[in-house]
DNA sequence: CACGGAACTGACAACGTTTACCGTCTTGCT
DNA sequence: AGCAAGACGGTAAACGTTGTCAGTTCCGTG
């Protein structure tokens, strides 16, 4: 019984200089010695390293942080989107940093659109080294201007404004768009629902654009009067979808603007007696987990969250570890979707 | 065009000198105003805040945390579990540290069963005041061990073995499992089946023996036959189910250890033409979004997972931040479960 | 055997902040 | 006028590590 656990934080951990009293050199030689530096005889590096694992000797990262002017610490930042969404982002860039020195702090930040000085502060509260800005922040200016105007440098993970500002990682929303309203169309739709995501997001917008497009090009022209405005979350998306069905005449399409209302618009057609896919077609976007789970499985449109996560943080840290005399790296890196047909969608019923 | 980004990471941030030069007072001074120390006359200590807003000085954090001997940082290791599990894990523990100075660091795992030193020398290596363990790495005594060994507290949520070890978070996995057991036979089950959780979680166990107990108390005995293996993901949950609903005869109702393999229950019931709840009755656990946005709606078991994080970080804080003198605190507390009748689960059908 | 150079090692300062200790200068009160 | 308390500054040390530079040892060579 070593450990009574209430008095453990008086225990001082262990230091360099013990490392170097048990191993009897000093204290700058085991600190080489241990970060595989040269200039060390392999006798007394070995001798050290021996020293250092009998004492479970792991180096301050403080006092590496304090000294490098650096804290390893990257910062994520995003807004309350679905789980699986947040899950993708985390283990994208998680992956990165696996086996590195950087660590992932988690921000999540409510109305970032309204108090973007706010997230800045608490950016540079944290003590970064850099920050992945998901949307909607990566799409706010001011907060930008911030963290241009403080040298905190940042990626942004599909934004729609000023791409030429920081690390940019995108994918086309538009074409995103065109391409699952393009298949509903393809099928024989015409009376088309949309369900916008939260409008705060630019992706919402850009999406839309892309409904458009794929009606233009078709011929047709995207009827507003059935575009009613989610946020992303299933209970509001649930109410949204009622309203459309509500219309007369209804939809025979619904294009949810992520999957989570998406699958609201499942529950919704049933409570009001329809079939999907044969009375009603929806679709999603995103493919995250509920879009595999709903039943039917939504079509949907894939986005490589996960990688474009693992593409931010690859080149925050390659930003973070140049050298000031470095190659001029790339800021910009672009995705594809993919569009995912499965059982939601169908041609519309012949009356 | 003040910011080019190729050379930011050369620009020096402010210190508090600056902070001192601006206002004309002594670094020290500066150091009191802005901690709200005493012995600063209200007028000098506004005109140090207003000279550090002006610089937008922070404090260095990485100094800070030297000289305190912490680093503010606390993990939270957890091991592939369902995204809604996760996000409500992170935001229970975010909740708690809002505002604080403490920042969460997420430290997924993989297999923690089979390499607990591993994962131990991670836990160390990121240098954390404390951690959260959530399962099956808070039964890892191995691990534990090794905490103790090197003075890293930790949380545990919802462990099911040596509960005096550290700040236990718990909740009675074997009467919730009882409880979501009772419910199907007080309908009338008698055949059941059963989808176990990643037998590397002690949690998956514990339920297991809340069925029996449930069965016992209901002059039944539970069929082991009819208990299938899964590991808490959609992919196996559904052959487990599959699996199940072929058996001949097959059960009536089927007890999935969380809701992701419920879902696939349904997909499987689905599958082979069985209705739900009228031809097969399925109960999930963990009262995740997935049981809300299936359909039928899953009867589950609500696990406070937000509110136990949120328990866990409150109790590692509070031990961190006690003075050596202080009280002893509360080392355990537990949550209850609440058992959730949704539109899965039915009388058996009548044959 | 002396010598140049490479290999190795250690003393000291530095990173940015807080703490400790002491001294001075106000200010207000008796 | 004397005195105490509060407000501030100066100096030094500390936190644990690494960068700088100067010193020492060792080797092969002439």
């Amino acid at each position: 019984m070593d450990s009574n656990s209430t008095e453990a934080h008086i225990s001082r951990r262990t230091t360099i200089i013990d490392v170097a009293k048990m191993s009897g050199v000093s204290p700058k030689t085991v600190s080489r010695a241990l970060n595989d530096e040269p200039h060390v005889s392999a006798r007394v590096r070995q001798l050290v390293k021996d020293a250092a694992a009998k004492l479970d000797y792991h180096p301050n990262l403080t006092a590496q942080s304090l000294i490098a002017r650096r804290s390893f610490l990257i910062g994520l930042t995003y807004e309350r989107p679905s789980p699986s969404y947040v899950v993708d982002l985390q283990n994208g860039a998680l992956d990165r940093m696996h086996n590195g020195r950087y660590r992932l702090v988690v921000l999540p930040f409510n109305h970032a659109s309204e108090r973007p000085e706010e997230l800045g502060k608490l950016l540079l509260r944290t003590g970064l080294d850099g920050v992945l800005l998901a949307p909607p922040a990566c799409d706010q200016i001011e907060l930008l201007d911030l963290l241009d105007r403080q040298g905190l440098p940042y990626a942004r993970i599909t934004p729609q404004k000023d791409l030429d500002r920081g690390i940019v990682i995108t994918m086309d929303e538009v074409a995103a768009g065109q391409a699952v309203a393009s298949h509903v169309l393809d099928m024989g739709h015409s009376r088309v629902g949309v369900i916008l995501g939260d409008p705060a997001h630019a992706a919402s917008l850009a999406r839309l654009e892309g409904y458009r497009r794929a009606f233009a090009a078709h011929g047709k022209v995207l009827d507003d009067n059935l575009i009613v405005t989610g946020d992303f979350t299933y209970a509001v998306g649930y109410d949204a979808a009622l309203d459309l069905l509500r219309r007369d005449p209804a939809p025979t399409a619904i294009l949810a603007q992520n999957d989570d209302m998406a699958a609201a618009a499942l529950a919704a057609a049933r409570a009001v007696g329809l079939a999907v896919p044969d009375d009603l077609s929806i679709a999603g976007f995103d493919d995250s987990e509920v879009s595999r789970t709903a039943w039917p499985q939504l079509t949907t449109v894939h986005q490589p969250v996960s990688a474009m996560a693992w593409d931010a943080a690859d080149r925050l840290i390659a930003r973070l570890d140049a050298t000031p005399d470095g190659p001029t790296l790339d800021q910009r890196h672009d995705h594809a979707h993919a569009l995912l047909v499965r059982g939601s969608t169908a041609p519309p019923p012949v009356r």
